[in-house]
RNA sequence: GCCCGGGUGGUGUAGUGGCCCAUCAUACAACCCUGUCACGGUUGUGACGCGGGUUCAAAUCCCGCCUCGGGCGCCA
């Protein structure tokens, strides 16, 4: 295949093989027309019936949308071809069959519920909107690590099959490791948390976080992509400086070089980077201002869980991300560190007016104050040894967080679900493919 | 974990007790058509998730199961 040519690149005057999908063949009677899809986009080949040896003719007009085939011939400048040039055959060879009925259609003429597309992701990832998705998330994933590289990040990888969990609470995946009991990792926190102790002292990493609820909403997943950060000598507002600038990031580097994708998708004017200095309102100013909207029946008080119809509210108005800061302790895990009053932590999320995207904070880095939190939340210490005995031997202030990838990419293009923003999504029933 | 709502040809749908051996689109098969670009036209193929019940009569009502989607809680 190494003279295959891509049905963008054919011009004009080329010889050329053009290699992929039958997309559609259009049988006018005297002439045919037959649309060859490759990744790059599609070519018309022309079958002049009475021109043409039968035997091509044949060859190409019996084959069934899908399957994949190669075409050699001549391209000719046409205006009346959908992209300006045509294929005109010499020879076609069929390199592999799709069965006439399709469990979907790729072309789109048809609808597919989202399961069914799951169940056949393959065929679905032939529509160029499903490519372009992931082609987007390509594209940010690389954004996003470059500007980590800007901020002076070493990136990490860290072990996804644990003794422990990372914060209680959380329902873990239980596995066997060798016949003793073991977990699928919730979040890469405390390992990341022992790097900026290190001498790396400033980490990234990106990779598969595993949650056992059993939620069944459009936007959790049981594996999930976490980008998280982290870094010694940074508190909160640093840990959201850097934070903001990932987020920007990401937007910019789709914006730059992801143009056909935004087209494939229709947002190619309505793709906008957010503006820098997201707004960062407290707690307690964001519990006001949600009561505010009346969009609760009951008032939050001090002390609640942010419930899903208040952050719509609150994001519809607000309408651009926001960080929400000073936490009360109490709803915050045990390694996020206190401020001062110690009623208030330094933990913040990062909301999209559609929903949470990051959690982070300023880290306790105080071994003694470290011990103590995990007793207060009902943790033993004894558990995570591995993890508290670092915080003897010097352990630098450090402050990070983590984004949820898929959910970056489901708010970034306005997805309704964020199983479409993952290959193959692991949810509440889905195991396969 | 708690709570809702669905499952009809390959795919997406219409159909709330008899008018349904089930509608439409797409697909597939055959025929017609020399510039289609969601090509068009004619004819045909193909389905009520599974099990039980109510009824003279069930896609439609009831029960159980399977399965899918969603809401809440929690979270990325």
């Amino acid at each position: 295949m190494e003279s295959r040519t891509y049905t963008a690149d054919a011009a004009p005057g080329d010889s050329v093989t053009v290699a992929g999908w039958v997309h559609e063949i259009r049988d006018l009677g005297g002439i045919a027309f037959l649309i060859l899809r490759d990744t790059t986009g599609k070519i018309q080949v022309k079958f002049e019936k009475d021109g043409m040896a039968d035997d091509l003719v044949e060859t190409g007009l019996d084959l069934h949308r899908e399957s994949v085939v190669a075409v050699g011939g001549d391209v000719e400048e046409e205006d009346r071809a959908p992209t300006g040039v045509e294929v005109v055959p010499e020879n076609i060879e069929v390199l592999a069959e799709a069965d006439p009925e399709l469990p979907l259609d790729p072309s789109g003429k048809v609808d597919a519920e989202l399961s069914t597309r799951l169940d056949n992701r393959t065929l679905d990832l032939r529509k160029a909107e499903v490519q372009a998705v992931f082609e987007i998330r390509a594209e940010l994933l690389r954004s996003v690590r470059e500007q980590f590289r800007d901020l002076g990040c070493t990136e990490i990888n860290t072990p996804k099959i644990v003794a422990t969990g990372t914060e209680g609470g959380t329902e873990l995946f239980p596995i066997t490791y060798f016949g003793r009991e073991a977990f699928m990792n919730q979040s890469p926190q405390l390992f990341k948390q022992l790097m900026v102790g290190s001498g790396l002292e400033r980490v990234f990493e990106i990779g598969p976080i595993f949650r056992a609820e059993e939620h069944n909403t459009p936007r959790h997943l049981n594996e999930a992509t976490s980008i998280d950060f982290e870094s010694a000598f940074y508190d909160e507002h640093d840990a959201m400086d850097a934070c903001e600038a990932v987020v920007i990031a990401a937007y910019e580097g789709i914006a730059e070089n992801c143009q056909d994708e935004l087209e494939a998708l229709g947002m190619a004017d309505s793709f906008e980077v957010p503006d820098a200095g997201f707004p960062r309102l407290s707690y307690e100013e964001v519990i006001e201002r949600i009561n505010a909207t009346g969009a609760l029946d009951e008032p939050l008080v001090w002390g609640d869980d942010l419930p899903t119809e208040g952050e719509r509210a609150l994001g519809e108005e607000i309408g651009e991300h926001y960080f929400i800061t000073e936490w009360p302790s109490e709803i915050k895990p045990f390694y996020i560190m206190d401020k001062e009053d110690d009623e208030l932590s330094t933990g913040f999320d990062l909301m999209h007016p559609r929903l949470e995207l990051v959690s982070g904070g300023q880290r306790e880095h105080r071994h003694d104050r470290l011990i103590e939190g995990f007793e207060q939340q009902g943790l033993e210490p004894e558990a995570f040894e591995y993890y508290t005995k670092m915080f003897r031997y010097g352990m630098p202030p450090h402050a990070g967080w983590g984004l949820g990838a898929e959910r970056l990419v489901m708010t970034m293009l306005g997805l309704d679900n964020i199983r479409e923003a993952v290959l193959f999504p692991r949810d509440r029933q889905r195991l396969s493919p």
